[in-house]
DNA sequence: GCATCCCTTATTGTATACAATTATGCATCG
DNA sequence: CGATGCATAATTGTATACAATAAGGGATGC
């Protein structure tokens, strides 16, 4: 993270992730050149890279905006992970080590311990489970495959979920992971990919649930 | 394409598909830069969007080699696009405008000038080709979608694919397009997923079985 | 002869100045 | 009063010089 594009990207990330950044309003190279504390150049790397994430969005005249993803658009990026997180976690199914496995229980053990307190605590929920979805997609050993669920897996959106989970949810996201890892002892793919389909898709319905009622 | 950044990548992009650049040979930004006729600053961004779609890679220290694509490299891409061209044609199967099937309809006609030919005429086959996947890219109206899949039709393989595809394997690529239509006409999301599937893995093999004993 | 260290060279990364493009506000004309 | 064109300002795009880092090669010691 030393050098500046990386600096510049983690910055502007953490910025449009904090909610300070309204969707839908400009930003220019200079402010965020001055937010991130390093010149254009690097800068220009990092819009690029959060374009690509779909974290920022350019009108027709190159101009920078932070996007605004519509209800559609998070419908529609929890269908493609469904898509693409089943597929893997078929593959992980068939392919995943001994030692993967162990990192994926004591990361579970993780999220288990974030969910069950008196207060659970979100943001180590969200790390936990970050890690879960990760080892599965590594696991998988498909590069390509892990470059696009990189792209997809943005967190703001998954943020915002999270946010609206009832410790219910909480707990039910939980027992999908248990269920997960018991499809991998298994050695049952398709298990592991049905499981992986419903865990993602309802963690959209939950938000859109939540949101629309709000 | 006036933009420096744009003139960059075409060149770059042409030359690395000119087959003149060997797989696993090292490229500097200058020579890139001398080669595409601008400055260093677009050069780079060119890299950076060829680097997304795996036509360049990294070592461990950031220089730039030319990307060496193994056959599971192959097999795998072949995969995540039957699974997401899969899914974009059964949305595009419910959401197609009769433009969009008129134009589909042009556009396999060409395709299927360019077959039935004495010597059928691979480049216009290509062309037409991929016209006609895109037209169903964005008639599913999914823009994560669309940019993932940009990523992954790129056509260095594809290009070495169609190389090997004899006179019949083309004709029959071009009835696998005539069914998309059926489908698409009778509205059917699952025949034209199923399609879509077939033709992209029949695709797959016909490369693996000409390069396996060539 | 071979390994190791250092100096040199090659290559990528960053800052900055300038060029090109696009937006904005104001004046003028109908 | 509204539209149109023009001058100006704001913003992105490009080139270039310099900085930082990594590779290569040769001398030196063993």
């Amino acid at each position: 993270m030393s050098r500046a594009s990386d600096t510049a990207y983690a910055a502007i990330r953490s910025y449009l992730l904090s909610g300070n950044a309204a969707p839908g309003s400009q930003l220019t190279e200079d402010q965020l050149s001055e937010v991130s504390g390093v010149s254009r150049t690097p800068v220009r790397e990092a819009v690029r890279r959060l374009e690509s994430e779909m974290l920022l969005v350019r009108n027709e005249s190159k101009r920078i905006f932070v996007a605004d993803w519509s209800r559609d658009d998070i419908d529609e990026m929890f269908t493609l992970r469904q898509m693409l997180e089943g597929h893997a976690a078929q593959r992980a199914a068939r392919m995943l080590s001994p030692a993967d496995l162990g990192e994926l229980e004591r990361v579970n053990g993780e999220l288990h311990d974030a969910v069950n307190q008196a207060e659970p605590d979100v943001v180590r929920f969200l790390d936990a489970n970050r890690a879960f979805h990760e080892i599965i997609t590594q696991a998988a050993r498909s590069p390509r495959l892990a470059q696009v669920l990189a792209m997809l897996v943005e967190q703001p959106v998954v943020l915002r979920t999270a946010r609206q989970y009832s410790v219910e949810d909480l707990k039910q996201s939980a027992r999908d992971h248990d269920e997960l890892i018991a499809a991998f002892k298994a050695g049952d793919a398709g298990w592991a990919k049905a499981v992986m389909g419903s865990h993602l898709r309802r963690a959209f319905h939950t938000f859109a649930d939540t949101e629309g009622g709000a």
